[in-house]
DNA sequence: TAGATTGTTAATCGATTAACAATC
DNA sequence: TAGATTGTTAATCGATTAACAATC
């Protein structure tokens, strides 16, 4: 239960956190619970609740000063967070995650990206290269990553998910459509945009 | 109130129907309230009580059928879906929604793929070809599109939030990192690959 | 000062969970 | 029959919302 409520705050922070730097990014100095809110669409009670908890960085008047803020949510999700992740697939979706330096701001490092492609092995994605996925075990160790992400197609999607589970991943994020099946203690999350879209789609127009 | 809680239901009712829609193409017929609860992560009280409010269609001792499941949960949705979206940017995200076929299953129609590149114009993604951005209150009209999907860089994502604002959409997708600033009465939601990912991310590792 | 927004309390609502009779 | 799973009730917990004093 404790662990629940962190966790779910956690999660909370972590699209604050987002909202602020695209914010920062954006020229903003301040930023008040409510434009929080309409940004994420999390109640702004709640935000200015989620915020407070962890002290009173707020200043009433005139909202949350951006670059605070940030520093302060940082330090929060910092001492749980610097972590590493791998990516199998280097597909459209692996690709748009590598690119994405969102990771980065917040303390995440996307360590390796793997596909079995001989055509893609070799390329470079930013500032990585594409490695073949023999290599898998080997790098999740060297980096100790505790996540994998899978981003191919749906039929190698369940071999990709064992080997991330031999490797020692606790957590993989599921970008295909396949049903994954891992052994207890591994948490699967399915998450690609159109369950997403659809998802919201029957929210908003319902 | 009474609004919201349909919302939810029809949001859930969506996830069951992906995993169901899936688990026929895997071969399977039948699935129990804890199977979709381990590929939704619903939990599966709730997803018994979702799919018990619309009749008694599940079996005792043997779970759903999942072609009449699947069709059951097709005939609640329907009801309030069977609408049309525009995508407007054809990269990564755009072609990765584009060429999702779960978005067929659910009874929604991507009408149009729009871009501002001139080399991407006319291209064929899919069933669909990509149009020049300059149609879209035309298209946005002539197809009766409820929403937008903003799949462009964050520098072009107001510019375009406006127009389809203009072209009359009632709800917006935004897959930028761009804030985006609507009148009332638009919902804007943000939903990119990396956002969910790390949202995701903290919950399971914090 | 006047206006705005935080931090916080209290009330309500929806989701989660455990439990179990009904029944396939 | 035995085993499994639904449909449903009851208890608990977290999220949402309204409200407002404190204060920038």
């Amino acid at each position: 239960m404790e662990n629940r409520l962190r966790k779910s705050v956690a999660a909370r922070l972590s699209r604050y956190l987002q909202v602020a730097s695209q914010a920062a990014k954006e020229g903003m100095t301040r930023i008040s619970s409510h434009q929080i809110s309409l940004y994420t669409g999390v109640n702004a009670t709640q935000v200015r609740r989620d915020l407070s908890s962890f002290g009173r960085f707020g200043k009433r008047g005139s909202g949350y000063e951006i670059e605070i803020l940030c520093e302060r949510i940082r330090d929060i999700l910092g001492a749980r967070s610097s972590r590493s992740v791998v990516i199998v697939g280097a597909g459209r979706i692996g690709e748009a995650l590598v690119r994405s330096g969102l990771f980065a701001e917040q303390g995440i490092e996307i360590s390796t990206v793997f596909d079995s492609d001989p055509a893609k092995i070799g390329r470079e994605l930013g500032a990585l290269t594409v490695r073949p996925v023999a290599e898998l075990a080997e790098q999740v160790k060297r980096h100790g990553a505790v996540a994998g992400v899978i981003a191919v197609p749906a039929q190698a999607a369940q071999g990709v998910a064992d080997e991330l589970v031999r490797a020692g991943v606790g957590a993989i994020f599921n970008y295909s459509e396949a049903l994954l099946d891992v052994p207890e203690g591994v948490s699967v999350q399915t998450l690609n945009p159109a369950v997403e879209l659809l998802s919201a789609l029957c929210v908003q127009t319902g």
